[in-house]
DNA sequence: CCAAAGCAAGAGCACTGCTCTCGAAGTTGG
DNA sequence: CCAACTTCGAGAGCAGTGCTCTTGCTTTGG
């Protein structure tokens, strides 16, 4: 005896779900996506298969179509989850253990240390948004809101830094070319930080050689090169909050 | 009518190729190898097929396992000769324009520069020793000795710096921890180098680094960011000198 | 209640990496 | 010079892949 609900309730209602068939599909959605992301974890992007995936779940090929139009569209999913889960994890490194009230150079470290732990329990998924793209695929305007979800992270740490006085005008150095100041402009007006443009600029490249540091161990560059991997990444994310304007001076990071 | 040349006699003479077989083997390995370069240009690695490579070849798939036992060993062929272009790439980078006589900087710039440049020409081949390693497959040991040549020539040019006192000791921020004085002694020594142990760990974060910045523009990180990509390399790399203790003060950079 | 839409299943196409066998070439020692 | 030996190319074949199309069945909604 379910009380009538008509399509423009359900709509207004936002996320509750009508009739056992949408049910059914977000279900089988996840499921394929969870057996996906298993073999994703045991054997690597390249030999994620379509038919394993059906065959584990019981089901013949043709009918994951259904709910993936082509393997890359599988793909697409688990790479805008991927952003997401690592975009979760730089978040609640920042929440947790005193999470905002800790100094900035604490929480830098901490975002770094979370984004690395993150890539080192999930390499395929790193890989997967952080190695080489898949053929050649071009990853779509959806992910890109997911992407920027751990750049924001860092940024807010320098805002919070910024607002606070206690950041050191990064002016070592040459000064960023006024060629980027367009690009930057359109980076803060985007994600709504209030910051100039120069530090923006270091951000940015912190970022970028952030997952220089991860992709180098996790990809092999450091085979028997670099062993105390804990240390060094430390040292290295350290020096980057330096580059940035946190942590130099007076304050005393937590060292190794 | 062939001088009787023995098999110690060929051998003593290293290089020199005896029949035609031999001859033919060496020029067909070249012609499969120099194949699937081309269709890893324009495919990329994942759709790398041997079959194809011998249907162009005008040759049966079967005779190509002749020649390379397996897929993955003709991809581990590739992989050593883009890490010998590249670094060739970066030896020719100091070498030319004034070479050793430029300043420590202009040459760190110029080889950043050079090794960027390759890698926006080779994309594909840059993802495949920089990129996510392929499947399951890890890096044999003999693309090691391949691997360091480029990270050799930016510790020459440190090297260089640091022998006629141009280098400024990179003390900023905390000082590089004691567990990795035993990875650096292992570098110094394998590189044949003679520099202080924090200054290496430097040169190893930013040599990391270097390619967090060339992966980031070449995996579509900076789409929709950053549009300006020479300035915001130019600059990034310039920071990167400076932290390892080049080009600070008063030597002036060739800026943007 | 019945048409419409969503769905699973199967067959099939073109492709892949890789193995095995079988003759034809090339190489080498007597 | 020729017989034994090795290397090679070609073909057939196996198991697997992504993807399409058709055929019925079930659920849904007017």
């Amino acid at each position: 005896m379910v009380i009538a609900l008509n399509a423009g309730t359900l709509l207004s209602m936002g996320s509750r779900v009508q009739g056992a068939r949408e049910r059914a599909r977000i279900e089988i959605v996840a499921a394929i996506k969870a057996e996906a992301r298993r073999q994703l974890a045991s054997d690597g992007a390249a030999k994620l298969s379509l038919r394993a995936v059906a065959r584990e779940l019981g089901m013949v090929s043709s009918a994951l179509y259904r709910y993936f139009p082509s393997r890359d569209d599988l793909l697409t999913a688990l790479i805008t989850d991927a952003y997401d889960a690592v975009g979760e994890a730089a978040e609640q490194a920042t929440a947790g253990s005193g999470g905002a009230a800790d100094s900035p150079p604490a929480r830098w470290l901490a975002v770094c240390r979370a984004v690395r732990a993150w890539a080192l329990e999930h390499p395929h998924e790193y890989a997967l948004i952080y190695g080489s793209p898949v053929p050649g695929y071009a990853a779509p305007q959806s992910t890109t809101v997911a992407a920027s979800r751990g750049a924001l992270v860092m940024f807010g740490i320098a805002q919070d830094a910024y607002d606070s006085g206690a950041l050191r005008e990064p002016t070592r150095g040459s000064a960023a070319p006024d060629a980027l100041a367009r690009d930057m402009a359109e980076i803060i007006e985007r994600l709504d930080i209030r910051l100039p443009a120069p530090l923006v600029v270091e951000l940015v490249a912190a970022w970028s050689e952030l997952f220089g540091l991860i992709s180098s161990e996790l990809f092999g560059q450091f085979n028997r090169v670099v062993t105390e991997r804990d240390a060094f990444f430390g040292h290295a994310v350290a020096r980057l909050a330096d580059q940035v304007g946190l942590g130099g001076g007076s304050a005393v990071l937590p060292g190794e």
